[in-house]
DNA sequence: CAGGGGCCCATTTTT
DNA sequence: TGGGCCCCTG
């Protein structure tokens, strides 16, 4: 069928606008389609929601509910039933990620729609487009130039040293922020509340409309205007505006929840002539207010656009219904929810399983040895592929305890959002610096840094080696020792090749005989062949990152005997890991998680402070605590068929030990959809880290109760006969404590029942941070209050106060 | 200009 | 504890 629609839409040769004001009456051709197919695999939900093609639309898809594919099929719904020519659709998603997929599945069956949606894009990518358009109305030429943020922040430090403001106090980071916020409110220089004149120490607006008038003088925007100008124009330009609210007949927004208030009025302008709007989204998995997105934006969508249709995809397609209850529960917690109630037709599953550890490092091996169980196949499951696993964590710092593990282990992993260590080109090139030491045979390693750095060795030295190697069956390092001798190379690269081939038989026998420690050969090495050299000569901005790196690697050495020892763990690692091949667990942040499902997710550090993290509670409060919550929801859902949720009751938190309360979330969760499993170690039930916290928590004990916290203070668990018990058994066992935890004695700070740092709140003082506690003394930074000396008995927890209005 | 030392701070991240 | 940034020095 393609090919008949392919023809239909064949005039995308034209200029866009051509193509626009020619927009085909495509109804009588597209009623000519014998049937439409591709509806036929929709519930009546997603069909409801494919099939309200008139007027405002909200689709609350929640997780697993088939989102996606409703929002496609619309698309091809509104093509095909001859409402709009591809260039007439206005389809906005996040991430260029996402609007390729999107791209990519509409061309196949079963829609098979090859005109290029001009239209489909991000906001960011789509308003560049227009403005491009319509640059001079803003005082900008079409050929602007997009800064990136480190441009920003450059230019701001610019304007902030030039207005005499002292760099410390006052960093231009910080001005980047406040202006970004301001943006993402559609806020230009003149709009900027009075409420708010006081920030950046009552400079903020005046830099903010400095640096406009900069970017505008260098013809340049930041990614904030990209939005902000569309908006200007769109609000002082009706025309401008009625052109495009013409021609995308119809809108779709993906990801609603997470737009923000510059977004928002560019979809409300654009939307407001036919109002044919439909914003798919999920109150529940707004996670990213902390980058200016406004819930409340989804929330009032039937208040923006009166008359709406509210679509509620709540069929669950991906989880088992124990792990639906379970990310039900917790998110039922959350106040002013749109709600929905996901359901599933799946009937067997296993319960979202709980465990607790006595660290962070034992979490990491317990889990690293659940991986290992579930790719053999256990508790009668059928084995996993370590594609199918998942670590999914709040804060990416929590991914080193993982990948330290896993490469002691030998399990193959990979990090979601950002570079791996070990697969970084400078890594791969010392370590093959390396490998040559410890065994100069290797061909690979050779070939890899034969040139690098730069020796004036290119191809053709490179084959004369090999060939030369391969006539007299050496070894490469061999062949190039008889290029040498035979001066079968000219001049400068003869020299350099000479002088390689001596220090590889210097380092190996430096190797051989033992003589310095392992890291200073390591070191050695490193300095001898130029490598650290021709970084530091090295003036793109990446080098001093790299150099970073290797010394990363030099310092990642001290814990292993010797380079040997070493390269075994990481090659065995490294060599089956042709490039992005193989299975691998996963490991990334809940966030970079959001779209993605595996039937095995991993969910650790589940412990007060850090999920929910302690900094979003006390910038953003209650507010703060339901994005985290949202975050756990988000995580849940993630799994399909085995969740798996641990804490550690001691973590090490900037250096220093921490004993750890379990998650308030752990609470929420509903107790008879939670396995409770006995960590490791500790004989039978009893007392164990998990044991205690767990039981400990009203929710797993099925008691009627609300507020862990509280009474786990009142009780006193870190002086517990049940907590002494187990630090007792873990040293007897030799568990996963390291040296600074067996030796750690329960200290004034654990025996109260607050924390240094920990965030109170006192009836008179408000709230406030402690700094020491003195036996039942602790003294407090409030923050409107002063330092005060109080007695514990007058305060609470800042965490208890939640509950108390404010 | 590069490197060392000291100091401060310490989520989440896309465009 | 440790990484990033800034400043100072050789």
């Amino acid at each position: 069928m393609g090919h008949r629609w392919r023809y239909v839409w064949g005039m995308s040769d034209y200029s866009e606008d051509d193509a626009f004001e020619a927009a085909v009456p495509l109804s009588q051709r597209a009623m000519a389609r014998p049937a439409m197919p591709y509806l036929d695999g929709l519930n009546p939900a997603q069909r409801q929601a494919v099939e309200t093609l008139d007027g405002p639309v909200l689709m609350l898809a929640g997780a697993g509910t088939g989102k996606t594919k409703a929002l496609m099929t619309r698309i091809a719904h509104l093509i095909f039933k001859g409402r709009a020519n591809p260039d007439q659709v206005l389809a906005v998603t996040f991430t260029n990620k996402a609007a390729k997929e999107m791209r990519a599945r509409l061309e196949k069956e079963p829609f098979g729609i090859e005109t290029p949606m001009r239209w489909m894009g991000t906001f960011h990518s789509i308003s560049a487009k227009l403005l491009r358009r319509h640059a001079e109305l803003v005082g900008l030429q079409s050929s602007f130039t997009i800064l990136d943020s480190d441009d920003q922040l450059r230019l701001l430090k610019q304007l902030v040293v030039a207005s005499d403001l002292d760099e410390k106090r006052w960093p231009p980071r910080m001005l980047a922020g406040i202006i970004d916020g301001w943006k993402n409110k559609a806020l230009t220089p003149d709009k900027v509340p009075v409420a708010e004149s006081g920030a950046f120490d009552g400079r903020g607006v005046d830099l903010y409309a400095a640096y406009q008038r900069r970017l505008r003088d260098l013809n340049a925007v930041d990614f904030g205007d990209i939005l902000l100008h569309m908006v200007t124009i769109f609000q002082t330009h009706p025309d401008v505006l009625h052109q495009y609210q013409t021609r995308f007949r119809y809108i779709l927004v993906d990801e609603y929840q997470d737009t923000n208030v510059a977004q928002y009025l560019w979809l409300r302008l654009l939307a407001a002539g036919h109002k044919n709007i439909c914003c798919v989204g999920d109150d529940d998995q707004s996670i990213y207010g902390w980058r200016g997105a406004e819930v409340g934006n989804i929330l009032r969508f039937e208040a923006d656009f009166p008359g709406a249709h509210v679509v509620r995809l709540e069929e669950n397609y991906r989880s088992t219904p124990h792990i639906l209850a379970a990310a039900s529960g917790v998110i039922a917690a959350n106040k002013g929810r749109l709600g929905k109630t996901l359901f599933t037709s799946v009937k067997e599953g296993e319960k979202v399983r709980l465990i607790g550890h006595w660290d962070g490092e034992e979490e990491a091996r317990w889990i690293g040895e659940e991986i290992e169980a579930s790719q053999r196949g256990t508790r009668g499951m059928a084995p996993l592929g370590l594609d199918n696993m998942a670590i999914l964590v709040r804060a990416s710092h929590q991914m080193r305890a993982f990948e330290d593990r896993f490469l002691t282990i030998g399990l193959p992993y990979r990090v979601i959002g950002g570079p791996r260590f070990y697969e970084r080109m400078e890594i791969r090139d010392a370590m093959a610096y390396f490998r040559l030491a410890v065994s100069p045979a290797d061909d690979l390693a050779f070939e890899r840094i034969v040139n690098t750095p730069k020796r004036g060795l290119g191809d053709k030295a490179v084959q004369t080696i090999q060939r030369t190697a391969r006539a007299n069956d050496v070894p490469l390092v061999e062949g190039a020792r008889l290029v040498c001798q035979g001066r079968l190379l000219g001049g400068k690269g003869l020299k350099e090749l000479t002088e390689l081939v001596a220090g590889l038989d210097r380092w190996h026998a430096q190797v051989r005989a033992e003589a310095d420690t392992h890291v200073e050969l390591a070191e050695m090495i490193l300095d001898e062949s130029g490598y650290t050299g021709f970084w530091q000569n090295d003036k793109t901005p990446e080098a001093p990152g790299r150099l970073e790196n290797l010394k990363e690697l030099v310092k990642a050495l001290e814990n292993f005997e010797n380079l040997q020892g070493f390269l075994e763990h990481v090659s065995l690692i490294m060599d089956n890991e042709t490039e992005e091949q193989g299975e691998k667990v996963s490991i990334m942040t809940l966030h970079a998680a959001k779209g993605l499902e595996f039937p095995a997710v991993f969910l650790p550090g589940w412990e007060d402070g850090l999920f929910p993290s302690q900094r979003s509670m006390d910038e953003s409060g209650l507010k703060g605590l339901e994005e985290e919550r949202r975050l756990a929801y988000v995580g849940i859902t993630r799994a399909e068929e085995l969740c798996t949720i641990s804490f550690a009751a001691n973590r090490r938190v900037y250096g220093q030990w921490q004993s750890q309360m379990p998650s308030r979330f752990i609470d929420e969760l509903p107790a008879d959809h939670v396995e409770v499993l006995t960590p490791p170690g500790l004989y039978g039930g009893g007392y164990g880290a998990a044991g205690m916290a767990a039981s400990a928590s009203p929710a797993i004990m099925g008691a009627a109760g609300s507020d862990l916290h509280q009474k786990a203070h009142d009780a006193d668990v870190y002086n517990s006969p049940g907590w002494r018990r187990l630090q007792t058994r873990s040293q007897q066992r030799g568990m996963a404590m390291p040296s600074e935890a067996r030796n750690m004695t329960i200290d004034a700070t654990a025996i109260s029942a607050f924390c240094v740092d920990e965030r109170v709140f006192h009836q008179k003082f408000g709230y406030g941070n402690v700094l020491a506690i003195e036996g039942d003394k602790l003294e407090i930074a409030f923050d409107k209050a002063g330092t005060k000396h109080v007695v514990g008995r007058f305060i609470v927890s800042a965490d208890a106060a939640d509950d108390v209005p404010f």
